[in-house]
DNA sequence: CGTGTCGCGTAC
DNA sequence: GACGTACGCGACACGG
C-alpha cells in the first residue's frame, strides 16, 4: 500500500526552534529552524521512504475559530521574532525537496491536515501524520496513524486508548469537556482529562453527560463552543490533489545553494555526496521461488560479499545480504516485522539453503568485518569458510592511523560514495528503533548496499594493496589471523566466579574501612574518586605541597601521592584505596559482569584493526592488561583458571622489542649480547657504566632498562629524566653514552628518520606502514612526536608482525590433531589451554613455532611457563 | 538524560 | 609542555 506522510509544519518548526541551541550563521542570522526542519526531514525521507509527503503549514490572518470565539489562543504569546524570520526558508528548503507545501487562508494546518487525511484514506492510502500536536490523534483509524517523533510512538487505535483510555472518535468529546489551556478553549470548570474520561465511560456520550450531570450542563454553552473549537474541519477547500503530493527527486543543486548561503557544511556534504552514476540493482527475496531461483545462480559463482543484518539485543538474524558482483544484491528478509511486507522467508529455511554454500571453501567470501560475521553465523550453526577479503582489515593495512574503519566512512574515502549510515535507519539514543521495525525496504536497500560496496570496495583495495606490496601482509597474515581471532573470541576464558565474589565482598570491605579512615584523616566527607575534590583537600584544605599540575588543577596521581606519603598518613590511605577501588571496578566486577552466565567464560574482541602499529587490541573486557606487577594486582589473575583435565600453557617471547632493534640496526653489540644469551639490560649497565657483569647493582641494571625501554620508545631527555628521576642534563649524558656504545642503534635510528622524511610513512619487517604526516612539519613539538613514533612503529609493529606469523603457524600445527586452544594473545605471550595429556607434545610445538616464526640475525626466544590458574604459572 | 573530555591507572 | 601502543573507570561539564 503507498503511504502518505502528512508533515504538521507548524509542529515541525517549533520542535526545532526549542530543541536546538540558537545556531547562527557568520552574519547573525538564526537558522536552527531551518537546520532541524531540514534534518527531520531527511529522516523521514530515509528511514520511512514515503510514497507521498504533505508539509501542512498555517496561514497567518484569522481563522473559522477566531470567529466563532474571539478568545481562541488569545492567551498565546506572539511567536518570537527568531523564529518567524525562518519560515520563509523553511518554505524555500520545502520547495528544494521538490516537496508540497499546503496551506488555504482561513485555515488551521490541523484542519488541513484532516481533510488530506481522509480524502488519501478514501484513495486507499496509508496515512501517518507527523506530529506532537494531541489534537492530531482524533483522526487515527484503521489506515492513519500518528507518528509522534520526540517520544518515538506511532499512535494506532490501541496505542490512543492505551494512552487516554478512550478511542479516537471520543477524544474530540474529551478535549471539549477537558478544555486547553494553550489554545485558551474554556471547556468545563473542574473538568480535566481524567474526569473527562471517567465521565464518557460512564454515559457514553457527551449528550448524554449533559443530561445526567448538573456541573457539565450548567456550562453548556461553553462546551459546545469547546467541542467546535476542537473538532477537526475536513471540509477543506485544498485546491490539491494527493498525486501532488508525489515524493519527487530533490533538486540538489537547490538544496547545495541554500546549505552553503547557510553555512550547515555537514549537510553540504550530504547533499554533495557522489550519486550513483551506475544504477543499482538490488532485489529482496521474499518466497520460495525466487529463494530456490537464487540458490540456483548461487552453485555458479566463485565469490560473494555476505552482510548480515541483526537485532540488537538477542542478536538473531532478521535478514541476510548477499552480493555476486559490484552493483547488485539480494537480501532475504527473515526476521523484519510485517510493516510493509507482505511475506517472508522462515529464518531456518534459508539458513539451510544457504548453508552449504557459505560453508563452501570453493566459493571465495568478501566481507567489511568478516570476524562479526562469523559470530553472527556461529551463532545458528554455520561455520563460514572460504573467508578471502575483509575490506575493513584492507583499509587498516592501507592506513592503520584512521580513527575508525566504518564502512560509511570507507566508501567516502575510497568511492567517493554516500551510503545509507546506520542511525538514518535506526535513530540514535534513547529514540533508536529495532531493526525489525523498520520497514523492509529500507533495510533491503541498507543490507544490499552493505554487500555491494564491499565488492565495490575490494577492486579498488587490492591494486592499491599490492602496488603498496601489502598483499602479503593482507593474504598471507590478516586474513588468516582473523579466522584465529574469531576461533579465540568463541572459546573464551573460564573465570572462577566464586573466587571474583569473595574477592569483590573483600575489596568493598576494604574500601570501606579505607574510606572511613581517610575521611577522619582529612576531617571531613569527600568524594575520593574525584581528582579535583581529592586536589582541594590535599593541596588547600591541607596545604601539602603542590608537586606537579595538571591541565585542570593539582596533580594526584600516584606519583605525587607517594612523595607525600613519606610525610602524610592521608595520601598513604589514598593510594592504598586507590589501587582497590581500580582492581574492583576494573577488573573484579567488569569481569563478573562480561561472564557467560552459563560457562563462566569471557569472551572478549580482539580487535584486528585498531592499533596504529598493528598490534592487536581487546575489549569487553580488556584481557591485555589485567595486573601482573604488583602483588595485591596479581591476585586478580588467580580468577583465571582452565577446566578440569586442563593447563594452561604460556608463552612469551623474551625481549621481542629488543631483538627487532638488534635485528634492524645491526648494532654490532646489541646482537653480541642476544648471541651469547646474556641479560641484556645488565649488558647495557655494563656497557654504560664500563663495569664487569659482576658488578653490575639492582640500581644500575634499572637504570640500563629504562634506557633500553626508552630506545624503543624513541628517548628523549626529558622523558627519561622523568622516568629516572633525574636531571634532563645526567638524562641527556646517559643518551649521550648509550648511542655511543651503541653506534648502530645511532645510525639505524638517523637512516629511519631520513628515509621517513622522504617516504613520509615507515615500515615493519613485513612492510606494515604507518604514515606519518607530520614529519617534516614546521611545529617542533609535532616533528617530534612524529619522530619518536617512527622508531616506535618500526620496532613494535615488527614485533606484533611476528607474533602473529607464530599465532597462524602454531594454528596450523593445533587444527587438526590437537583439542588444545589458543585462547589470549598479549602482545609478545600467547595463553593456550591444553589437555593435560597433550601437554608434553605441545610444548615443542609451540616454542619451536615461536622461535621460528621469522628469522632474525638475532635468535628468537619463547619461555614457556605452565600452570592451573594464570597467576601461579611456573617454568 | 546522554555524550564527550579529563585524570588516572592497568598492560606490553 | 609527554619517551611508544592500547582500554576503561569515575567524575564532571555541557548542551539537551
Amino acid at each position: 500500500m503507498p503511504k502518505l506522510y502528512i508533515i504538521d509544519g507548524h509542529s515541525y518548526i517549533h520542535r526545532a526552534y526549542h530543541a536546538l541551541p540558537p545556531l547562527t550563521t557568520s552574519r547573525g542570522e538564526q537558522v536552527n529552524v531551518v537546520y532541524g526542519f531540514i534534518r527531520m526531514l531527511l529522516k523521514i525521507l530515509r528511514q520511512q521512504k514515503p510514497d507521498y509527503i504533505a508539509i501542512c503549514f498555517d496561514t497567518p490572518g484569522p481563522t473559522f475559530r477566531d470567529k466563532k470565539f474571539a478568545a481562541y489562543k488569545a492567551t498565546r504569546k506572539p511567536a518570537d521574532e527568531e523564529l518567524k524570520s525562518q519560515i520563509p526558508l523553511v518554505k524555500e528548503i520545502t520547495k528544494g525537496f521538490n516537496l508540497t507545501a499546503v496551506e488555504k487562508e482561513g485555515y488551521e494546518a490541523d484542519d488541513i491536515i484532516a481533510a488530506l487525511a481522509l480524502r488519501a484514506k478514501n484513495k486507499n492510502i496509508d496515512v501517518i501524520i507527523v506530529s506532537g500536536d494531541k489534537d492530531m490523534l482524533q483522526l487515527v483509524d484503521d489506515r492513519i496513524k500518528v507518528l509522534n517523533e520526540q517520544k518515538n510512538i506511532l499512535f494506532d487505535r490501541n496505542k490512543v486508548f492505551e494512552k487516554y483510555g478512550i478511542y479516537p472518535e471520543n477524544l474530540s468529546d474529551m478535549f471539549a469537556l477537558s478544555g486547553d489551556k494553550i489554545d485558551n478553549i474554556p471547556g468545563v470548570a473542574g473538568i480535566g482529562e481524567k474526569t473527562a474520561v471517567k465521565l464518557l465511560q460512564e454515559y457514553g456520550s457527551l449528550d448524554e453527560i449533559i443530561k445526567k450531570v448538573d456541573k457539565v450542563r450548567s456550562a453548556e454553552k461553553d462546551l459546545l463552543l469547546s467541542k467546535e473549537l476542537v473538532t477537526l474541519d475536513i471540509n477543506v477547500p485544498l485546491g490539491i490533489d494527493i498525486e501532488d503530493c508525489i515524493v519527487r527527486e530533490p533538486d540538489v543543486e537547490k538544496l547545495r545553494e541554500i546549505a552553503g548561503r547557510l553555512e550547515f557544511t555537514g549537510l553540504l556534504k550530504e547533499f554533495t555526496g557522489e550519486k550513483e552514476t551506475q544504477p543499482v540493482d538490488y532485489k529482496t527475496i521474499i518466497n520460495k521461488d525466487e529463494f530456490e531461483k537464487f540458490l540456483d545462480r548461487l552453485k555458479d559463482v566463485s565469490e560473494i560479499a555476505v552482510s548480515i543484518e541483526v537485532q540488537s539485543n538477542d542478536k538473531n538474524i532478521v535478514g541476510i545480504s548477499i552480493s555476486f558482483k559490484p552493483y547488485t544484491g539480494y537480501y532475504m528478509p527473515v526476521g523484519q516485522g510485517y510493516f510493509g511486507l507482505k511475506e517472508q522467508l522462515n529464518r531456518d529455511y534459508v539458513l539451510k539453503g544457504l548453508k552449504p554454500y557459505l560453508e563452501s571453501d570453493k566459493i571465495k567470501k568478501y566481507g567489511h568485518d568478516i570476524k562479526t560475521v562469523i559470530w553472527q553465523l556461529g551463532r545458528n550453526n554455520i561455520r563460514l569458510s572460504g573467508i578471502y577479503f575483509d575490506s575493513m582489515v584492507a583499509s587498516y593495512l592501507l592506513n592503520p592511523g584512521k580513527v575508525n574503519y566504518d564502512i560509511e566512512n570507507i566508501a567516502i574515502e575510497y568511492l567517493n560514495l554516500k551510503m545509507i549510515p546506520s542511525t538514518d535507519l535506526l535513530g540514535r539514543g534513547k529514540k533508536q528503533v529495532s531493526i525489525e521495525q523498520v520497514p523492509v525496504e529500507s533495510v533491503s536497500k541498507y543490507s544490499c548496499a552493505r554487500s555491494d560496496v564491499v565488492f565495490r570496495l575490494s577492486e579498488i583495495l587490492m591494486p592499491l594493496l599490492k602496488e603498496k606490496k601489502i598483499d602479503r601482509l593482507m593474504f598471507g597474515v590478516e586474513m588468516p589471523l582473523l579466522k584465529i581471532l574469531a576461533d579465540m573470541e568463541q572459546t573464551g576464558i573460564k573465570i572462577d566466579r566464586e573466587y571474583l565474589i569473595k574477592l569483590s565482598n573483600e575489596f568493598d570491605k576494604k574500601l570501606t574501612d579505607l574510606t572511613r579512615d581517610i575521611y577522619k584523616l582529612a576531617g571531613q566527607e569527600f568524594n575520593i574518586n574525584s581528582p579535583k575534590q581529592l586536589g582541594f583537600i590535599l593541596f588547600e584544605k591541607h596545604r601539602l605541597p603542590v608537586i606537579k599540575k595538571t591541565k585542570t588543577g593539582y596533580s594526584t596521581d600516584e606519583e605525587v601521592l607517594k612523595k607525600l606519603s613519606s610525610t602524610s598518613e592521608l595520601t598513604a590511605k589514598i593510594l592504598e584505596y586507590r589501587e582497590s577501588q581500580k582492581l574492583k571496578s576494573t577488573y573484579i566486577d567488569a569481569m563478573l559482569d562480561l561472564s557467560d552466565f552459563k560457562t563462566s567464560r569471557i569472551h572478549t574482541s580482539f580487535n584486528q584493526a585498531v592499533t596504529a602499529t598493528g598490534r592487536l587490541s581487546s575489549s569487553e573486557p580488556n584481557l591485555q592488561n589485567i595486573p601482573i606487577k604488583t602483588e595485591l594486582g596479581r591476585e586478580i589473575r588467580r580468577a583465571f583458571v582452565c577446566e578440569d583435565g586442563f593447563i594452561f600453557v604460556s608463552a612469551d617471547y623474551s625481549q621481542i622489542d629488543l631483538r627487532v632493534l638488534a635485528h634492524v640496526s645491526r648494532d654490532k653489540n646489541l646482537c653480541e649480547a642476544f648471541n651469547n644469551s646474556e641479560d641484556v639490560h645488565t649488558q647495557t649497565a655494563c656497557e654504560l657504566f664500563v663495569l664487569e657483569p659482576d658488578k653490575i647493582t639492582p640500581d644500575l641494571r634499572r637504570i640500563a632498562k629504562t634506557i633500553n625501554f626508552g630506545v624503543i620508545y624513541g628517548m628523549s631527555a626529558y622523558g627519561l629524566s622523568q622516568q629516572l628521576n633525574i636531571s634532563p642534563e645526567s638524562a641527556q649524558k646517559y643518551i649521550d653514552s648509550y648511542f655511543e656504545k651503541y653506534s648502530g642503534v645511532k645510525e639505524w635510528s638517523e637512516g629511519n628518520l631520513q628515509k621517513a622524511r622522504q617516504d613520509r610513512y615507515v615500515g615493519t619487517l613485513l612492510n606494515r606502514i604507518r604514515y606519518l604526516p607530520e614529519i617534516n612539519s614546521q611545529n617542533k613539538q609535532m616533528r617530534a612526536f612524529a619522530e619518536r613514533t617512527a622508531i616506535n612503529t618500526v620496532i613494535q609493529g615488527s614485533a606484533a608482525d611476528i607474533i602473529k606469523i607464530a599465532m597462524i603457524n602454531i594454528d596450523k600445527k593445533l587444527k587438526y590433531k590437537f583439542k588444545t586452544k589458543l585462547l589470549i594473545q598479549v602482545h609478545d605471550d600467547l595463553l593456550f589451554e591444553v589437555p593435560e595429556c597433550e601437554k608434553n607434545e605441545i610444548i615443542p610445538i609451540i616454542k619451536y613455532e615461536m622461535e621460528n616464526a621469522f628469522s632474525l640475525i638475532v635468535p628468537l626466544v619463547a619461555d614457556i611457563k605452565t600452570g592451573k590458574n594464570w597467576r601461579d604459572m611456573e617454568m
